[in-house]
DNA sequence: GTAGGGTTAG
């Protein structure tokens, strides 16, 4: 790819650090040289496995390290749990807070919260886990009332609680009350890259984009990445394009800001700052990241650039759903049916784990078979939902199967389905119904399209659009007088069908 | 031992 000028020409390359936790996992000949290598070279993980083979005990100072690395192994850090009651360090403020943290982080709130409550000396980092716990898993209300109860134990509170207090704020859109929280901390020289960050992200969360951007330009420290983030996030959040694009500029960004980049070039639909993108995404080491690709891969396809989405797809070497799924609907949606199908089978045939289709793949599929006539695959694949995946099909699959059928002119076979809905009144949607009346309309049936023109404006009745849809089946099937009267019905309503719109950037960012 | 940034498919 050739790209005259790039915006993000100046951005070095620099590998991400990808440390991998069982980077140095093999157990050697001398297992407490390993031990203490291991925790040395910070990989717990591997010392606990050793520890829990009845190596050397972990030692009391170490247990923070190894629960630390613990929160993404719920079943090790309970091990690590009984090693701790075992050596009877389970209530000492430095372990069980690093106790408390593993579980809220693994997602078990309730041993968390028994965690603090059995401790018998709380102190002010043992009450920010808790609040942090109690935030983190959306507790926000329990959240402040633990803050109250901090100050009334006469607990100092620190800069950590406060970051947590405002986010707590953030959820509960108590503005004013985070707010004061911001004036305390300035008034009371508590600013720090963190707090900025964290009031950042709490004005951005109410749109007041301004004020984020007051609170970066105050920040008198050393910005980080982490900083440049929150504001560039922020703006783009706000649909600031202009400004975030700006920040870009002028950053290093890392994979989180190629992130939230790409998902501002997807609203604009701008590919020129989509391949721009995709360059320094090469160039740092994340040509292969799935999250970022899939992304990318995305709005090539949105764009028309099917053959780039497809040469980003191979590139990925963790494939995950989204980025089948993604593909997938990348052809089907541009006509190439059989493509999108072969693409199907081949995801089918990996039967890897995390690569099953699942309902958002099945609708992709189905929507390729719909664009490209393919009427018996589309069949397949619509029943091998439920024979072969165990998928339930949601009213949005009926819809687009129906109005395979309907194109294809299988009449009959569409009235069947949409009958077998009418016992489930949840899947009877309107998306169903048009479907079946454009069905109606191809064949010219009037009586089938009567009954479910009549539902149609029954569930949709205040759309516009329905009645539109209507009108036109009338009018098709040479009705010309029901066509009108739904006219005369629309305007009697007050109804008015918005006129279609569409928007691509054609030259700079929006 | 506790705090800050984003999450991709219809």
């Amino acid at each position: 790819m050739k790209f005259s000028r790039s915006i993000f020409s100046h951005w070095r390359f620099i590998r991400p650090s990808g440390r991998n936790i069982f980077t140095h996992h093999s157990f050697g000949q001398t297992p407490q040289k390993d031990f203490s290598s291991y925790l040395n070279a910070d990989n717990p993980i591997s010392a606990l496995l050793l520890t829990l083979r009845g190596g050397i005990p972990l030692r009391a100072h170490d247990f923070p390290s190894v629960l630390a690395a613990c929160s993404s192994f719920p079943n090790l850090g309970r091990q690590v749990h009984t090693l701790m009651l075992k050596a009877a360090i389970h209530s000492q403020p430095v372990p069980a807070t690093a106790l408390l943290d593993m579980y809220s982080k693994c997602g078990h709130v309730e041993d968390a919260l028994l965690i603090f409550d059995e401790m018998p000396v709380r102190d002010a980092v043992a009450w920010n886990a808790l609040i942090s716990c109690l935030v983190r898993h959306g507790l926000t209300s329990d959240a402040i009332a633990a803050f109250h109860s901090m100050v009334d134990d006469g607990i100092v509170f620190t800069g950590h609680t406060l970051c947590a207090v405002l986010k707590a704020c953030a959820s509960m859109r108590a503005l004013r009350q985070g707010k004061q929280i911001h004036s305390w901390v300035v008034g009371n020289g508590y600013s720090s890259v963190v707090m900025g960050t964290a009031l950042i992200d709490f004005y951005s969360s109410f749109g007041m984009i301004q004020d984020a951007m007051e609170v970066f330009t105050r920040l008198n420290c050393p910005k980080d990445v982490v900083v440049y983030n929150a504001l560039v996030g922020g703006c783009i959040q706000n649909r600031q394009y202009k400004e975030a694009f700006t920040m870009l500029r002028n950053m290093r960004p890392n994979g989180i800001t190629l992130t939230s980049a790409l998902s501002a070039c997807s609203e604009l639909l701008n590919l020129s700052y989509g391949k721009q993108i995709h360059c320094v995404m090469i160039r740092r080491g994340f040509g292969s990241d799935v999250i970022l690709c899939n992304a990318l891969m995305d709005l090539y396809a949105k764009c028309g650039e099917i053959t780039a989405a497809h040469l980003v797809f191979k590139l990925i070497t963790e494939k995950n759903v989204v980025s089948w799924t993604c593909i997938i609907d990348a052809y089907g949606s541009h006509g190439h049916g059989t493509e999108a199908l072969k693409l199907f089978r081949m995801m089918e045939e990996r039967k890897c784990r995390d690569v099953t289709p699942n309902a958002v793949t099945f609708l992709a599929v189905l929507t390729a078979c719909a664009h490209s006539g393919l009427v018996d695959e589309g069949r397949l694949c619509f029943f091998s939902m439920r024979d072969k995946y165990d998928i339930d099909p949601g009213p949005e699959h009926y819809a687009c199967f129906i109005d395979l059928l309907g194109r294809a002119g299988r009449i009959e076979e569409a009235w069947d389905l949409y009958c077998g809905l009418s016992e489930s009144a949840n899947k009877l949607t309107p998306a169903v119904c048009v479907a079946m009346l454009n069905a109606c309309r191809i064949s010219m049936d009037l009586v089938k399209g009567e009954h479910v023109a009549k539902h149609l404006l029954y569930l949709d009745s205040d759309n516009p659009g329905s009645y539109v849809l209507v009108s036109n089946f009338y009018a098709a099937v040479g009705r010309w007088e029901g066509a009108e009267d739904l006219r005369k019905q629309m305007r009697g309503k007050g109804l008015k069908k918005e006129v279609g719109s569409s928007q691509i950037a054609v030259k700079g960012c929006s």
